[in-house]
DNA sequence: CGAATTATAAAACGATCATTTTATAATGTC
DNA sequence: GACATTATAAAATGATCGTTTTATAATTCG
């Protein structure tokens, strides 16, 4: 009844998401975005809406495709191993030669120039990760694995707090051979 | 010899700086700086060159005027007692309701946006606050303050590491409450 | 095949960007 | 008080922003 689509949403999304991960929502132009998509204008219009609407459609796909099976391992084993896991993860990450950061945590300082949306979207997923934390540190209580008289709560969000500090810690090149050692200051902290 | 200025050159720093601070670099057009400002846009390229001259400038009266009072305490202290005082007003920074984060540490997941200059200061300036810890836990590790089998660089860089935490995680509204907690939990660390 | 429908290509839109230019106002020196 | 010098005000610059429109190409259904 009508003419094929030529793209499909899954591949622009990827490439929508790489750009906006590399160089920021704001100063990806509309250009940038058809170059790298290579879908052309109207049809990025006709199936997003607009600029906010592609980026809010972004988000949730690196939240799904990228971020998922990076807090999977919180959902699979929701422990001390977890925890551990985890860490390594961000730590190996923000300690990276390539490292471009969280495309949500990269917008954190910018909320004002992305969409009501989307800012709340980073901050569910926040409230997302710091839930899996305390569940998981609460969990490691239980185990022996941390002393009884912590809190969970304050610890999941010492670790969330932590992690937002590896995502900016991490631009900085010439401290990616220390960050390795924050692992075990950063996993002592829990312990005491 | 010739016409006399009506601002002046610190009042329009001060004021560029709080819309920078505010608003970020990129987000702040030169129409806005001209507004915030009072200056008009000739007397403004006359005196900065362009924007990003501006930018550099603001950075270097906000490291004088903003952050040399907060690093003081390191200087004048140069122990434990220095660096309680200091993580102790980070945190309670970032735990205000009326946080902006930090002018620097805000364009760091967006370096690409300014001026390789700017980057710069900010890189610097980084490492000289890293450099002034280290140097108080040195001294904190002599008066026994730190256990002597930990390495001060090391916890240097956390402690750098959780100042960039909290000034993103302070961008959380919702968790303006739980912050003061991170105060224990942080120092704790450093003593295992 | 022709009509209806949707995708794509490409030009055009007004708004805003950083910056420059032009014109005028104020000051000090001779 | 005229001249040289610099500051300010305001308009104009070309480039780029996000978005819309116009025209054409491809597909399905009757």
């Amino acid at each position: 009844m009508a003419r094929t689509k030529e793209y499909t949403r899954e591949d622009v999304l990827t490439k929508a998401v790489d750009l906006f991960w590399q160089q920021g929502y704001r100063a990806s132009s509309m250009t940038d975005i058809v170059q790298a998509t290579g879908l052309n204008t109207a049809s990025m219009y006709k199936e997003f809406g607009d600029k906010d609407g592609l980026f809010e459609e972004a988000l949730k796909y690196y939240r799904v495709t990228i971020m998922g099976p990076r807090i999977q391992v919180l959902t699979q084993k929701p422990n001390i191993e977890g925890i551990k896991a985890f860490l390594e993860n961000v730590i190996n990450g923000a300690a990276s030669g390539t490292y471009k950061g969280c495309l949500m945590m990269n917008h954190l300082a910018q909320t004002h120039t992305i969409s009501r949306q989307a800012a709340s979207q980073i901050n569910e997923f926040c409230e997302e990760m710091e839930g899996l934390l305390a569940t998981a540190l609460g969990n490691a209580q239980s185990d022996g694995d941390i002393p009884a008289n912590k809190d969970p709560a304050a610890l999941a969000s010492f670790i969330m707090c932590s992690v937002h500090g590896l995502v900016l810690y991490g631009r900085h090149a010439d401290k990616k051979s220390t960050i390795p050692n924050l692992y075990d200051v950063i996993l002592n902290a829990l312990r005491d």
